[in-house]
DNA sequence: CCCTATAAAAATGTATACATTTTTATAGGG
DNA sequence: CCCTATAAAAATGTATACATTTTTATAGGG
């Protein structure tokens, strides 16, 4: 596991309190690494959102934001309706059979932590938005994805919600096996709305 | 101006040919700093699409390609829209006049040379956008813009585009005046499209 | 001749030391 | 007491030197 991963994942479990300032002397000490490489992973982790640039003054932990969230949201349910309709007539039974699995797997396994369960998310959606073959616009959408990425822990923090979202997947991805792919379509924007919704609904309620 | 501006404007200008492949050292002596420097920048261009990273082989100048301005294009007619309308309401006498007044001074200075005609067609936009205050959202539309920056050089050498476009410009600018947000969102939306269009197409005439 | 294995070379990655900039603390005037 | 000016301290930025990884060249077997 690289400097970059290390950090994410102490954000991620929430090592560092919002709000707190982080010096690149501190981190180099706190991963026993020297300020270099350092200085490389806070600049990729400020462009996912996961540290917010106090220009020369170091960086900060982020507070949640709830703007962000429906900023984010709003985006995906622009983009990635979009680029699942471009995948749709590429989608084969191979691919289909991959989604499936993956939901599948979400399905049975009781077992997963909530950063897992993202990750298994997120690769349903990217496995059906890889067949477009559009690197550029797969690009943003991930990027918008790992931005969401630090928010995901609240997220599945509703065991009800996990079931909902589960239902719309199958639901997309069948409307996609019977070349259905307008109301996939809708599905997937409904889909990211109510994610996004339960999202901002949760943030806004205090736990922020 | 600091390395990354520097390394940036020389892409822009072509002192690099599309394909090649650039090594830290190399850099570091052209500009006449260490490689350290030269990291940072190049993790900031290879973000911004200026330079491909072939992982551990160092980077490359990317070629042109038509593919990935049509996804540009379409995630920007997607989502600047979506700004624009949620600006719409918080626009002022004062913004809106400073958007008129770049306008203006793209139509009366014909001495501009084509990246100073991109910098002022993204100011006129940008400053309806920013009234929206949804920075997330801002800065991703932002992002996009800087990854078509990289092809604009090519969009300005029409200039019957540009009248063309300057025209749209007014249009959208006068629609929000009155404000018709719809018909400002529908024409800037077509706007961008045309813009896409004629950059693909002349992208695929074989100049790239 | 082609293919794999090994060695040499080149490139990237990182630690340490120094330079520059920014922030904080201190002193003095009003 | 507050405000600005200066000095000290702390932080970031960068050069050099070394470590590690990756690529290329070379040798030997089939």
């Amino acid at each position: 596991m690289n400097l970059y991963q290390r950090i994410k994942k102490d954000l991620q479990q929430g090592r560092f309190a919002p709000g707190q300032v982080l010096k690149q002397a501190e981190l180099a000490e706190l991963y026993d690494v020297s300020r270099i490489p350092v200085r490389d992973a806070l600049q990729q982790l400020k462009s996912e959102g996961w540290l917010t640039g106090h220009g020369k003054r170091g960086v900060a932990v982020p507070r949640f934001d709830p703007l962000e969230v429906e900023d984010l949201y709003l985006m995906r349910m622009r983009l990635e309706p979009l680029l699942q309709n471009l995948a749709a007539p590429q989608l084969n039974a191979e691919t289909l059979g991959r989604a499936r699995d993956i939901l599948d797997r979400m399905e049975s396994d009781q077992t997963l932590a909530a950063t897992e369960i993202g990750a298994l998310n997120w690769e349903f959606h990217a496995c059906l938005y890889r067949a477009a073959a559009r690197p550029t616009l797969f690009a943003t959408v991930e990027q918008l994805h790992r931005q969401c990425e630090r928010y995901i822990g609240y997220q599945s923090r509703s065991l009800d919600y996990q079931d909902t979202s589960q239902r719309e997947h199958y639901a997309i991805l069948d409307a996609l096996q019977r070349d259905d792919s307008d109301t996939a379509a809708t599905l997937l924007e409904q889909h990211i709305a109510a994610a996004g919704q339960q999202l901002v609904a949760f943030l806004r309620s205090g736990s922020g």
